[in-house]
DNA sequence: GCTATTCCTTACTACGATAGTAATGTCAAG
DNA sequence: CTTGACATTACTATCGTAGTAAGGAATAGC
């Protein structure tokens, strides 16, 4: 299978699956005489896990302990648990900030008139430094 | 004003006032002559603008737009809410997505035993794709 | 006057993840 | 033999911020 066909079976673009494989998230694929990648149904599995990965926020760097753990037999699922809960984590923690912006920004623009005339809360509290 | 005193009066770095200049957010900075940039409180207070929006999560592109209504005193303040309502919408749908990944992987993490088997409803899912 | 320290200047690099480009090579069908 | 689809590498861009290096300039102490 080339890569092009790889990126179409797994989600994940040719560029993607190469910079992957240069940033060592995935091992250097097998080469045809001509120099093309070959991939195989086992390494189409390993893109779509990536890329649901992806999906689901975790930074390469996890995906990267992610795909390891997955890919061991052995490996105890507390620590699976402990990254997924650690992304939660983080993911509260911006969802928080997001909000906490979100709400000043929505209060502030609630006491715009947003008419014609130049009075503006907004800018009064930019200008002011909240 | 030197261009370290305007980054410890403001909050912004002297290498993001730089940058901003060079970008043109920020007007190109009189110059002594030595080379030195020269600040007066006004552009301080900009600078303030500037960075109490940032913090605000507006984009540099959004900024700008705020700086010239905000310097601007014929603006109409329909503006300025037009463009802090857009940028609650922006925030609105991010916060959604985000919520959406944190309770998948929460619901995730929750069938995931944590123990030192193998079994682990986390990578299952991200291996069959959701 | 010499030196140390601090500040300023520009220019370049890095980050993270992805997309775009260009130049070139190769395969398969018509 | 040409065309078109696909592959390769290498470089560039994005966005906002931070870091570095190499050098000029001000200031303070000796």
């Amino acid at each position: 299978m080339n890569i092009g066909q790889a990126a179409r079976n797994s989600g994940v673009s040719a560029k993607m699956i190469r910079y992957y494989e240069r940033i060592g998230l995935i091992p250097e694929a097998r080469r045809t005489a001509n120099g093309y990648r070959v991939y195989a149904d086992a390494d189409i599995h390993t893109l779509k896990f990536i890329r649901r990965a992806r999906d689901l926020g975790f930074s390469i760097e996890q995906i990267d302990q992610l795909v390891q753990l997955w890919q061991n037999q052995q490996r105890a699922s507390a620590e699976v648990k402990q990254i997924a809960l650690q992304h939660v984590s983080a993911l509260d923690h911006k969802i928080e900030q997001l909000r906490t912006i979100r709400e000043t920004l929505s209060h502030l623009a609630q006491h715009c008139q947003g008419n014609a005339r130049p009075d503006c809360p907004i800018l009064e509290d930019l200008a002011r430094g909240g």
